[in-house]
RNA sequence: GCCGCAGUAGCUCAGUGGUAGAGCGCGUCAUUGGUAAUGACGAGGUCGGGAGUUCAAUCCUCCCCUGCGGCACCA
C-alpha cells in the first residue's frame, strides 16, 4: 500500500498508509487526542475526521477548543439537526438547503402550513432530544444516479434539483445523522451529542425564495444562532439587545429627530432636532466639496420623460419612478414627467450648455440632489431605505487619462469625511467588467487599472469583485465599519462610458476635434438620510458636540437662578451654540435624567452658588463628575469644541 | 412585490362578543430642590381604514393601508 507523509503544525511529519483518516491519525498520536478531535485541516481545507487522505499533506487536528472549526461544525450540525427535528415532527415537510451563516445557521423548508413562533419552541425541544440521542454521523460518496433515484423515491424534489446542478465531476457526499439523511458537502461532527444543547436558539421564521429567485417557490426559512457554550449564547443575546437600543428608529423618536407616517410612506418628516443634524452635516459637506474643487449646482425635481428615455432610465427603471401628469382640465399641453430618481442626466444637461474645452476638464459638478424612487414596500426601513432622499451626488467630467488622479483625490476626500464623521475604518471593493457591457476592452483595461492604481496609492488591501461592475463601467464601493462591527456600504465611485454618449456630451480637445468625456459618478455619504441613520446608530445617539442638535441645556436648580440661567443661555446662543434654558419647576435630578436620556452632551446646572460666583457647574453626558467654571472660560471651551472638524 | 407577525392614549403595553385599562409622558396645583424620575389631582381613545356575520364587533370573517422580521430588489 502506498505511503503518504503528513506534516503537522509543529513542522514534524510522519508516514501513513494512503487513505488514512484524520481520526486514525489522531489515534496514532494519542488516544486522548482522538477522543477530543472534531475535525481536521488538510492542506487548509476543513476535513471530516472520517474522510480519507490520499496524498502528502499538511494536517492539523481540531478540537472543540479551536473556535473557528468548532463553530462551523456546531452550526452546520445544528442546521441538520433542526431539519431532522422538523421532519420527525412533520414528515411531509421537504428539505432544501441549510448553510452556516454569521452567528448561526438557517434551513429552508417547503411546507404548506406556515411555521408559527410556537413551533420554534417545539422544534427546539425536539432538537435537544436528538442531541441527547448521541446518534452517530456517518458519510458515504454516492453515484449521481443512485442519489437522484434515492431522492426521487423519498419525494425530495429540491435535493434532486440540487444534484442536477452540481457539476458532474464533483463527488456527491451523503450524510446520515442516525437514520436521518441529507446531501451535504460536510464536514460534520461525529455524533449529535457533540452539539452543545444549551448554546443554540431558534430565532425567527421568514420567507425565502428557492435559490434566491423571486420567480420560484417561496420556502420557509428558520434562522437559529449557535455557539460553543451557553455564555457565548448569552453574550450574543446581550449584543442583540444593545443593537436594539441603538436602533435609529427608536432613538429618532426618543430624541425627537424625525417621524414617518402613513400618508407618505418612506418619506421623512424631519423635526427641528433632526433637521439640525442634517443641516450641520450638509454645511460640513458643502465646505469639504468646495475645498476639493467641486462646483455646486441644483437641478429640477420634475423632468419630462423624454430625458429619462434618452438616458435609458425610463426603460430600465420605469416601475420604480414616480410619474406625474398635469391635470388635463387645466393643462394646455399634455406631457408626462417623472420625479427625478437620480441626478446624472440633469448634470449632463448643465455640462452640455455652451461648448466645453479640454481646458474645462476635469469638471466636478456637485448637487445635494433630492431624489424619489418608488421602492418596494418590503424594502422600506427607517432612514436606511426610503423613497425620498438626498444624495451627496457629484459627477466629474474628465478624460480617460484623468480617471486615476480623480479617483485618488476622491478616496482622499472620502477618507477625511469618514474620519470626521466617526468612522475610522472602511473597506474598498473594486468591481470589474461584466459580460454584457459597453465600451472597448482598451478603455475597460485603462479604467480598471486606473481605479486599482488609485487605491494602491493610499492602501494595499482591497477586495475584487470580478464581473460585478456596471454595464457602463467599473466601480469602487466603500464600506464603513461601525462601533459594533457592522458594515455599511456608503461611498461609491463609478466610471461611466455610456451616458455621455447617450446624452451627447462632448468637449473640444487639444486637437480641435470633438471628444467624448468620461463621466465619474461618485457619492461619499450615499444619502443624507441613510448616513444620518448610520451615524445615530454608530454613536448610540450620543453625537459629537458639533453635530448634537441640542448642545447645551442650562438648567436652573432653584427658581431664583432663572434670570441668570437665561442670561447664560443667551451668551451661549450669541456664541453660536445650540443652547436651551430649562427653568421648569422640576428638581435637578429630574432635569439631568431627562436631558441625559435626550442625549444632550453638556448640562450646565445653576443654583445659588453659581449665581453668586458668576460660574456654571458643567456635567457631560454619561459622566458622573462635574466641574465648576467661570462663564468666560466655559464659553471659550465650548465654542472651541463646537467647531466642526474641518475648521479646526 | 413575496412569506410570516403586528396595529388599542403622544410612547411602551394589558384587555374583553355587551362601545376600554396601566405605567411613563402631557396639563393644573403644591413643593425651591445640588446632578439619571417630588407629590396630589386632571385631561386624553371613531381600539389603523372599509365591508360582512351578529340583537350587539375593538374582539369573529374578508379586503385594503401601514409597520416589524426576513426574502427578492437597491440605477
Amino acid at each position: 500500500m502506498a505511503q503518504i507523509s503528513l506534516t503537522f503544525p509543529d513542522g514534524n511529519s510522519r508516514d501513513y498508509a494512503a487513505g488514512v483518516t484524520p481520526a486514525e491519525v489522531a489515534e496514532s498520536i494519542a488516544s486522548s487526542l482522538a477522543k477530543k478531535a472534531i475535525s481536521a485541516s488538510v492542506n487548509g481545507a476543513h476535513w471530516d475526521l472520517s474522510w480519507p487522505i490520499e496524498d502528502d499533506a499538511e494536517i492539523a487536528i481540531h478540537t472543540m477548543k479551536d473556535a473557528e472549526p468548532a463553530l462551523e461544525l456546531i452550526r452546520h450540525d445544528c442546521a441538520h439537526i433542526m431539519a431532522r427535528a422538523v421532519q420527525e415532527i412533520w414528515p411531509e415537510v421537504k428539505v432544501t438547503i441549510g448553510p452556516v451563516i454569521e452567528n448561526g445557521f438557517y434551513y429552508d423548508f417547503d411546507r404548506a402550513e406556515p411555521f408559527t413562533p410556537e413551533d420554534l419552541g417545539v422544534i427546539e425541544a425536539k432538537m435537544k432530544e436528538i442531541i441527547n440521542r448521541r446518534d452517530p454521523v456517518t458519510t458515504e460518496i454516492w453515484e449521481r444516479d443512485r442519489a437522484i433515484g434515492f431522492y426521487k423515491a423519498n419525494n425530495e424534489p429540491y435535493k434532486v434539483e440540487l444534484i442536477e446542478s452540481i457539476p458532474g465531476d464533483e463527488p456527491l457526499r451523503m450524510y446520515w445523522h442516525g437514520h436521518w439523511q441529507d446531501l451535504c458537502r460536510g464536514p460534520h461532527l461525529q455524533h449529535t451529542g457533540q452539539v452543545p444543547a444549551d448554546a443554540f436558539r431558534l430565532m425567527k421564521v421568514a420567507g425565502a425564495y428557492w435559490r434566491g429567485d423571486s420567480n420560484r417557490p417561496q420556502l420557509q426559512r428558520i434562522y437559529g444562532v449557535a455557539f460553543q457554550n451557553r455564555e457565548q449564547l448569552k453574550a450574543h443575546m446581550t449584543f442583540l439587545e444593545e443593537a436594539e437600543k441603538r436602533d435609529h428608529r427608536r432613538l429618532g423618536r426618543e430624541m425627537e429627530l424625525f417621524h414617518f407616517q402613513e400618508e407618505a410612506p418612506g418619506m421623512v418628516f424631519w423635526h427641528p432636532n433632526g433637521w439640525s443634524i442634517y443641516r450641520e452635516l450638509e454645511d460640513y459637506m458643502r465646505r469639504k466639496l468646495t475645498k476639493a474643487g467641486y462646483k455646486e449646482i441644483k437641478t429640477p425635481q420634475v423632468v419630462d420623460r423624454k430625458l429619462w428615455e434618452a438616458s435609458g432610465h425610463w426603460d430600465k427603471y420605469r416601475e420604480n419612478m414616480y410619474i406625474t401628469e398635469i391635470d388635463e382640465e387645466h393643462a394646455n399641453e399634455k406631457r408626462t414627467n417623472a420625479l427625478k430618481p437620480m441626478n446624472c442626466p440633469c448634470h449632463v444637461q448643465i455640462f452640455n450648455q455652451g461648448i466645453k474645452s479640454y481646458r474645462d476638464l476635469p469638471l466636478r459638478l456637485a448637487e445635494f440632489g433630492s431624489c424619489h424612487r418608488y421602492e418596494a414596500h418590503g424594502a422600506l426601513h427607517g432612514l436606511m431605505r426610503v423613497r425620498g432622499f438626498t444624495q451627496d451626488d457629484a459627477h466629474i467630467f474628465c478624460t480617460e487619462d484623468q480617471i486615476e488622479a480623480e479617483c485618488a483625490r476622491f478616496i482622499d476626500l472620502l477618507s477625511s469625511i469618514y474620519r470626521d464623521t466617526g468612522f475610522s475604518e472602511f473597506d474598498i471593493k473594486l468591481s470589474t467588467r461584466p459580460e454584457i457591457r459597453v465600451g472597448s476592452d482598451e478603455i475597460w483595461d485603462k479604467a480598471e487599472s486606473a481605479l486599482e492604481k488609485a487605491i494602491l496609492s493610499v492602501r494595499n488591501d482591497y477586495e475584487i469583485d470580478p464581473g460585478e461592475g456596471a454595464f457602463y463601467g467599473p466601480k469602487l464601493d466603500f464600506k464603513l465599519t461601525d462601533a459594533i462591527g457592522r458594515e455599511w456600504q456608503c461611498g461609491t465611485f463609478q466610471a461611466d462610458f455610456n451616458l455621455p454618449g447617450r446624452l451627447d456630451a462632448n468637449y473640444i480637445g487639444e486637437d480641435g476635434a470633438k471628444h467624448r468625456p468620461v463621466m465619474l459618478h461618485r457619492a461619499i455619504l450615499g444619502s443624507f438620510e441613510r448616513f444620518i441613520g448610520i451615524m445615530i446608530e454608530n454613536y448610540s445617539g450620543k453625537l459629537p458636540f458639533w453635530l448634537a442638535p441640542r448642545q447645551v441645556v442650562v438648567a436652573a436648580i432653584v427658581s431664583e437662578a432663572d434670570d441668570y440661567v437665561q442670561e447664560v443661555t443667551q451668551m451661549l446662543k450669541d456664541a453660536g451654540i445650540r443652547a436651551e434654558a430649562d427653568i421648569r419647576n422640576e428638581k435637578i435630578n429630574y432635569k439631568v435624567r431627562e436631558h441625559s436620556v435626550g442625549k444632550v452632551p453638556v448640562i450646565l446646572a445653576i443654583g445659588r452658588k453659581e449665581v453668586e460666583d458668576r460660574t456654571v457647574t458643567l456635567r457631560r453626558l454619561g459622566e458622573k463628575q462635574t466641574s465648576v467654571l467661570p462663564v468666560p472660560q466655559m464659553l471659550d471651551d465650548l465654542t472651541k469644541e463646537a467647531v466642526p472638524p474641518d475648521l479646526r
